[in-house]
RNA sequence: GCCGAAGUAGCUCAGAGGUAGAGCAGCUCACUCGUAAUGAGCAGGUCGGGGGUUCAAUUCCCCCCUUCGGCUCCA
């Protein structure tokens, strides 16, 4: 049962809800009537607001905008009652082909009931199911916000038509607050941060999708490398390398070059061909193959830092989040059918506790068959219930995908929720009966017969560009005191302090502080002032009284002072922060 | 890949058929300064790339590349 304020929460949202979808038809009939000829598809509200998607030959644009709004408004002023009304099926077929509006004809179509629901509001009737309000004057406050290109039925098969966002708000307040809203979200964005905190780059000179790390994304990098490092070997995980390229037999046999090949760059080396790697699994069941296995060695857990290759389309590039070369924190496990349970479980506890360092909330889903897969009935079943035992063990929620696993084994997803609940897939772990099968992997079991290991396939951070993207975001480029790549940045007031505080900064770096100094000849507001624009968590202000004292004076990012605090208290806390991960 | 928009100095942006401008950053000088921008001066651009139209193109046209907003696809 929901709580008392949650119904009213869910009325707010459903009442929203209708205002949008209100809102889209109003605009649908605005663009009907501006623009003779055009055809209208679909309209429903969405979480920012709505979308109508059009069929019209020159298509619109933004300079459209001012022209539909103006007839919106219009239309809400006149007032016109919104009319439901069910109709046979056969009558509404016929009403739309007469009308033209083929994509209304194509989802009456699909409908099975023998009615159907019409919404008429002046010379403007759509096919829908409701609800909405009871005339146009209800409708609030409206803005139009960008023009796309959709599918038809989101298939790229299908013709593109022209989409309209906008989105509504009951009042002008709660838009304006939605607009602000919006803006501190670019005010997150880590293509943003990433250059004002000079953290990466893309060039088009080096091409599109492959990142640049600068120093101080470079170092945020490595010390999340470190920390995998660090996690894996207290996992009980091993660390393996394989090479980059790998000859196209390998890929024909492990169904690569033919699932995958679209994705794939391939290069010729002394008249061989060869694959560059789109994932690391091969090389870690080579390492598998490359001894006899017994029962007691399982599960085997092979890590890799695997940077791999994929063709993405040029179109879905975007900046961290979707590139074209890709670091994972891959791991491969070769384990017994009797003990995919407990490590299915002992994964989940390993992105738990990750997730909860990086304050991370997260969702999951269980990705079952799909039509087209390999292996036996037997083994998909199984698998998909050791899943789902594994979950409910937990007591944690989730989704159920069905037939959209992998053709080799099902899945679960990890979904994590950023600071401003955003969600993002970064953690998965794949069940694979196929690639075992395809390469002969086999263990010798207590009976000393051969037996085939399963395989699991397991990424906790995803891609490290990604991840580092989303981080970004997540602490809007204030990060935790452990992973700034800059923790202290130590300022002096006049050039008597400056060697001083050179001594001061060397001090701490040999202590394992990452430390910069400011001797600039500037103010002490100016630096602080740069200081902040940097986000550096802690600023170090040096001048005559500090240092006949031995003390520094702490400005800290996140608000607070810590004043005149020794030399070595400073140092302690930020090595305990460091330690603790915060 | 598809639809739409954009690309001008390191960054953010203005400009116009007659070969470009601001702020910040950079450099030089003065100021030696106590918690979010001291002042003055200097320098900086084949106006994304390639073709075409024109006496003349960064501006108009075509192609390509890249980026942005979406669609489709995904770590």
């Amino acid at each position: 049962m929901a709580e008392p304020h949650e119904e009213k929460e869910d009325q707010a949202e459903a009442h929203l809800n209708i205002l949008r979808h209100s809102t889209s038809h109003l605009m649908a009939q605005a663009v009907k009537d501006l623009f003779p000829g055009v055809k209208v598809a679909i309209g429903p509200s969405i979480e920012t607001g709505f979308y109508y998607d059009f069929d019209y030959e020159p298509g619109f644009t933004e300079d459209d905008f001012a022209k539909i709004e103006a007839r919106m408004t219009e239309l809400v002023k006149m007032d016109i009652p919104i009319v439901r009304k069910m109709v046979k099926k056969e009558d509404a077929l016929e009403m739309f082909r007469k009308a033209g509006e083929a994509y209304k004809v194509e989802l009456i179509e699909a409908i099975e009931d023998p009615e159907v629901s019409l919404y008429t509001q002046d010379n403007f009737t759509d096919l829908c199911r409701g609800p909405h309000l009871a005339s146009t004057g209800q409708i609030g406050v409206f803005k139009l916000l960008s023009v796309a290109g959709a599918y038809w039925r989101g298939d790229e098969k299908n013709k593109m038509l022209t989409r309209i966002y906008g989105t509504a708000f009951p009042n002008q307040d709660s838009l304006d607050a939605y607009l602000k809203f919006v803006e501190e979200v670019k005010k997150r964005d880590h293509r943003r941060l990433g250059k004002e905190l000079d953290l990466f780059s893309v060039s088009d000179e080096v091409g599109a999708g492959l990142v640049i790390y600068h120093p101080n994304g470079a170092l945020l990098r490595y010390l999340l490398e470190d920390f995998e490092r660090k996690e894996h070997l207290k996992r009980g995980y091993q660390f393996v390398v394989g090479p980059h390229i790998l000859k196209l037999d390998m890929w024909k046999k492990s169904g690569h070059y033919e699932n995958y090949r679209d994705n794939m760059y391939f290069t010729k080396i002394d008249d061989v061909d060869y694959g560059i790697k789109p994932m690391n699994c091969l090389s870690h069941i080579m390492v598998y193959r490359s001894t006899i296995r017994s029962y007691r060695d399982l599960p085997l857990r092979y890590f890799e830092l695997g940077t791999v290759c994929r063709h993405e389309k040029s179109g879905v590039l975007h900046g961290l989040l979707r590139v074209r070369e890709f670091t994972q924190d891959d791991a491969h496990i070769f384990l017994r059918q009797d003990q995919l349970h407990q490590e299915i479980l002992n994964i989940m506890e390993f992105v738990h506790d990750v997730m909860e360092i990086f304050d991370f909330k997260y969702e999951m889903e269980i990705s079952t068959r799909p039509d087209k897969y390999i292996g036996t009935l037997e083994d998909w079943n199984k698998a998909e219930q050791v899943l789902k035992e594994v979950l409910d063990g937990q007591g944690l929620p989730y989704d159920i995908n069905e037939g959209d696993g992998a053709f080799y084994g099902p899945k679960i997803d990890i979904k994590l929720k950023d600071a401003i609940g955003r969600k993002w897939q970064c953690a998965t772990i794949q069940c694979d009966f196929a690639l075992p099968e395809r390469f002969d992997l086999y263990y010798v079991d207590s009976d000393g017969k051969r037996k085939r290991p399963v395989m699991l396939h397991r990424v906790v951070l995803g891609a490290l560009e990604r991840f580092i993207g989303v981080l970004i975001e997540h602490y809007g480029g204030r990060f935790p005191v452990w992973l700034s790549p800059v923790q202290v940045i130590i300022m002096n007031i006049t050039d008597e302090q400056e060697p001083y505080v050179r001594s001061m900064r060397d001090a701490m770096v040999s202590e394992g502080l990452r430390v910069e100094l400011d001797t600039r000849n500037e103010k002490l507001s100016l630096k602080i002032r740069d200081g902040m624009v940097k986000k550096i968590p802690y600023m170090v202000v040096v001048g005559k009284k500090e240092m006949a004292n031995e003390t520094i004076s702490v400005r800290v990012r996140d608000g607070g002072e810590l004043k005149d605090i020794a030399v070595r208290d400073f140092i302690e806390r930020v090595k305990e922060e460091n330690l603790l991960r915060r």
